[in-house]
Formats: structure tokens, sequence, C-alpha cells
DNA sequence: TCAATAATGTGAATTTTTTCACAGGGCTTG
DNA sequence: CAAGCCCTGTGAAAAAATTCACATTATTGA
């Protein structure tokens, strides 16, 4: 199976393969993209085999075909729908991240259970009271969800997602969920992340790295 | 040299620790801290070794002594400040994430370049033009940015904090930063892990990870 | 007192991830 | 047309990360 470091990178490429797009390439490298994600080529070839796309030996890979492979792999043509749940900072940024249409990931929705924050549309979102999520999670089948909740609140709601079909979850709560052993989750810890940068920014010890995550 | 996954799970068991601590644990077993980090035991045991902290084999480890170590692995006892650059939705979000005080890292000035969110206190946390970093940064010899601009203005400014003495960066833009290979990076790509969240939880494949970053 | 238990610490093994290094092959240049 | 380039794809090697597995040891309970 396809390990999630790949999955991850795929999904790097692919956005600066989009770029490059925009920007007229047809072709690219892999030691191109491997300096876009901070790898090296070997990396990336690695990765494309996995897919199962192969570039031509002299002008690299085409840049339309390889965006193309990259969407199958993902999925793209059918869009997927999510949900935030937690409309503070965290989930208000997720908000707006995910709804330009520029990503086959759309937030139909985001939930709270603030008085001032429900029945009304955030950052061009509908936004309803809690209650409601089992109700919209399972009308629009909706499989994935984002939780920026307070770390207090994540378990119950992270339940209240499960039970109304959520397979798979991006946690931004400093907590560990304990759900049943088939849904992903995907915890993103901002303070860890912090306190690396600031271990390896103070010059107490020597860099090691600086990957992408 | 320490490993940074090393580093990063070492800040996760710290803020589990803390919780424990909290609800009055006084000792603490590998395989506790394992399940709360979704790890095995064995690694946890590795990572504490790097620290040099020893347990003992009938109580584990001793709660508010391994607080101690790890926070000695941090540097705690030195207070970093951190400045954020980019006070939109996730920008405000990392204010508020860091200016509670409960932890080492302190935000102590966010920068923007716009008119409505500078010379103001947004987020219980005073914000300036990005015209004055420069002077602030070096001034309070600060070695940590938070990066929350669009990605088009992010090499820019990320130059600029680099010249002003900034050696780590926390980056949230999508894009990747060329800078001179003493600055520690660290990229949170968010789009990136909500595809990989969609991707594992559409069912389209098997399971296999769901580990923390 | 002594076996049984359950934990740590760690060398060794294993697994995963990454990199090397080179065969294959088509441009390009002289 | 041949030499030189500089790609890709990939088997094999290397490196990194993780896990196994067991010697060790304090405690418990009969």
């Amino acid at each position: 199976m396809t390990p999630e470091k790949t999955v991850a990178r795929l999904s790097l490429y692919r956005r600066f393969l989009k770029l490059m797009r925009d920007e007229g390439a047809h072709s690219v490298y892999s030691h191109q993209l491997a300096d876009m994600v901070r790898i090296t080529p070997a990396q990336v070839r690695r990765d494309l085999m996995v897919i199962g796309y192969s570039g031509n030996p002299q002008k690299g890979y085409d840049v339309n075909l390889l965006i193309k492979h990259i969407d199958d792999f993902f999925n793209v043509s059918e869009s997927v729908n999510v949900v935030v749940v937690g409309i503070g900072n965290v989930g208000r940024a997720m908000l707006s991240y995910f709804r330009n249409g520029k990503s086959h990931i759309n937030v139909i929705a985001g939930f709270d259970t603030d008085p001032n924050k429900v029945d009304r549309v955030i950052n061009n979102c509908p936004c309803y009271h809690l209650e409601q999520l089992p109700e919209i999670v399972k009308q629009n089948n909706i499989k994935t969800g984002i939780l920026t909740v307070p770390a207090t609140e994540a378990q119950n709601i992270a339940n209240i997602m499960v039970e109304s079909g959520i397979k798979g979850l991006l946690n931004f709560a400093p907590t560990r969920l304990k759900l049943s052993s088939d849904i992903f989750i995907e915890d993103v810890d901002i303070t860890m992340h912090l306190e690396k940068v600031a271990y390896f920014s103070s010059g107490k010890q020597k860099k090691i790295g600086g990957k992408n995550v």
C-alpha cells in the first residue's frame, strides 16, 4: 500500500506542478520537483513509480499528464466535501483555506455551539449548530472532518462525528483522540512544530533537517 | 544529534506528562506514554534514552522528574520569544495559541502591512507594521518566527526576517522558502494534511497509519 | 523466603525509507 | 555519425527508524 509519506509528497508535487503549469511550463525534471519539496531527485522518481507514471528521459515529466496522474491517484474526479467543527481562529482559517474552489476538497459547512457563530455565513461558509452535524453529515455523505475545538471537547465531538459517518479527521486539538481503528486521524500539533523550530533555531545544537512535514 | 522525530515526540510527551501531573499522577509507564502518542512503548523508551533519563523498572518514570528532564532538553529555563508575521486567520490563531503563558514560548509581536491591523493590540498581542520588524527582532534578539503570509509574499518576507536575525521559521505558506542552509524551516502544509486525510478516509485504499505528525 | 510479575534499558534484528549508481536511450553538436 | 550529455527507471545498497526480545531488577504475595 502506498506509504503515507508518499501520499503526502504526491500532494506537494501536485501543488507545485500546478504552479508551474500556470507559469506555462510543459515539462519538469525530477530534480526540479525535488528542489521544491526539499528532497532528492531519486525520491521523486521513486514516488512517481508508485503511481505508475513514466516520464521521458529527455523531457522529464509532462506537467499536465503528471498532474492528471496524481489527480487520479487522489481520485479528484469526485470532489470531496468536508466539514469544520469549531469556529475559532483555526476553524475560520480552515473555512477560508478550503472554500476557494481551487481544490477538489471543499468545506461545505462549519459547526459550533456558540450562538454567535451559528446560523450565519462566516468566511463565506454556512455555519450551523453542532446539533445539526449528524444530519448534515449523513445527508451529504461526508467522510472527512476538520476538528478545531478545544482539547477538552475534542473527544466528545469526535465521537459524534464518527457516529455520523466521518471516516477521517484532521485534528488540531492537542489531545489524542481514541477512535475505532478504522478511522484515520491526522494530528496537526502546532505547539510541537513550534517547539521544534525553537529547539533547532536556538543554536544550541546542530541543524539536522528542516524538511517538509 | 537528536533526530527531529525524537525532538517532536519529546514535545508531545511533555504535554501529556503535564496533563497527567495536573490530574495528580506521580508516575507513568512507557506504554501509557506510547498510547498517548500512538507509538510503541519501545519507541518511548528509546526516545527517553537520548535525554538520559532513567526510570524505575517498577514504578516507571517519575512524572515530575521526566518533565524536568524534557524541560532541560528544550532549555525551558530561558523563555523563547517569537514573532508572527501575517495577521490573517492563521496568524491570529498563532497569536492566541502562544500568548497564554503556559509555554516557555511566547509571541511578543505580530506584524502585517495592512493599516487596519497595525499599531493595535490583536488577540492580546501588539501588532506593528512589517517595516518595524527588523528593529524589533534585533532589539529583542528573536531567533524564531512564524510565517503566515500569502504564498506570493512569503519568500520576500522570509528574507527580511532572516536578515534581521531569525534562525528558524515555522512556515504556513504553501511555498518552498529558499534560505541559507543554516536556517531551520519547518513547513506546515495544511492542504497536504487534509489531502492525506481525504485520501485515507475515502475508503478507496487500506488504512495504513494515522500517526502523529 | 522465594517464585511470579511487570517494568526498564538496550543490543540486535527488522522494517522502512532514502539514496546510490548505472543501464538505457534519445538529443545535440561537431 | 559518433561522442557527450543528461535525463529516467530501478536493482541494490545504505541509512534511518522502529521493534523485538531478553537480561535485569524491585515488589508483591503466599
